[in-house]
DNA sequence: CCGCATCCGGCTTGATACTG
DNA sequence: CAGTATCAAGCCGGATGCGG
């Protein structure tokens, strides 16, 4: 219930402070396919279809600054740069994995009536590995 | 890693999804203000500073639609107008309370070099109940 | 092709004032 | 108390361009 104080502002909730520290509408996408292993642009782009170079790059920036990920070059003929989550980002995979696992629950939610709603069943376990793989 | 279709329209994750259906910069705050007990327009507004009326409003309206709240008329003297998470939202608590718990624990990951980091813990299971006492 | 930068139009949010 | 109206600022999408 206390409040929170961070860059010398208060907030009345984690939520608030996150909305505040990772705003932007591609950014916890962004971190989400970062899970399994770094990424470079364009595997990205082609990874989340609906988002634009213009705010790919933008994201990446603000990720980047707010140590959220990590731009990694490697060196090579033509040099290759990949983008890694940080430990700060790796922490939130929890979070991130049950905000999907909640996103994907929402289709048998509200199913169309034409169709036949199969008892689909999520499974996680694979995603929730991978975050210890990498520490 | 399939992909998921709602709406008609195709998303490669839940967190795609979500972005879609819950839209806008305060919806997740205020689902997570409405999980202990349904509050009228003005507790609202208290308890999220930041909000505007007119982004209240509006953001009210949208989760209305979305059949995430329900807005709930008490006859009364004057009549009392309550907003209350529907079945949909409350199944969000768990995500919610993991992206809570991120969002405050981010305050220990970069507290200022001066102060003396204090080892917090974090005990979310007040949270986590209050979402069965409701069902 | 890759990783951006620039410009523009539209949508989202913010500030302030006002109503029943 | 529970919102609306109006206008301004900021964020996002789309098109285009550009050096490597």
């Amino acid at each position: 219930m206390s409040d929170i104080k961070y860059n010398n502002k208060w907030f009345k909730s984690g939520l608030e402070l996150l909305n505040e520290v990772l705003y932007g509408k591609w950014k916890f996408i962004i971190i989400w396919n970062l899970i399994d292993k770094p990424l470079r642009f364009s595997d990205l782009r082609k990874n989340i279809p609906s988002i634009t170079d213009r705010m790919l790059s933008l994201q990446l920036k603000e990720l980047e600054e707010e140590n959220f990920i990590e731009r990694v070059v490697v060196e090579g003929n033509p040099p290759k740069i990949d983008y890694k989550l940080t430990a700060k980002a790796l922490e939130m995979i929890p979070a991130l994995s049950a905000l999907e696992s909640y996103g994907r629950s929402l289709v048998d939610l509200k199913s169309a009536p034409t169709e036949q709603p199969k008892p689909a069943t999520l499974n996680l376990s694979a995603d929730e590995e991978s975050f210890f793989d990498q520490l």
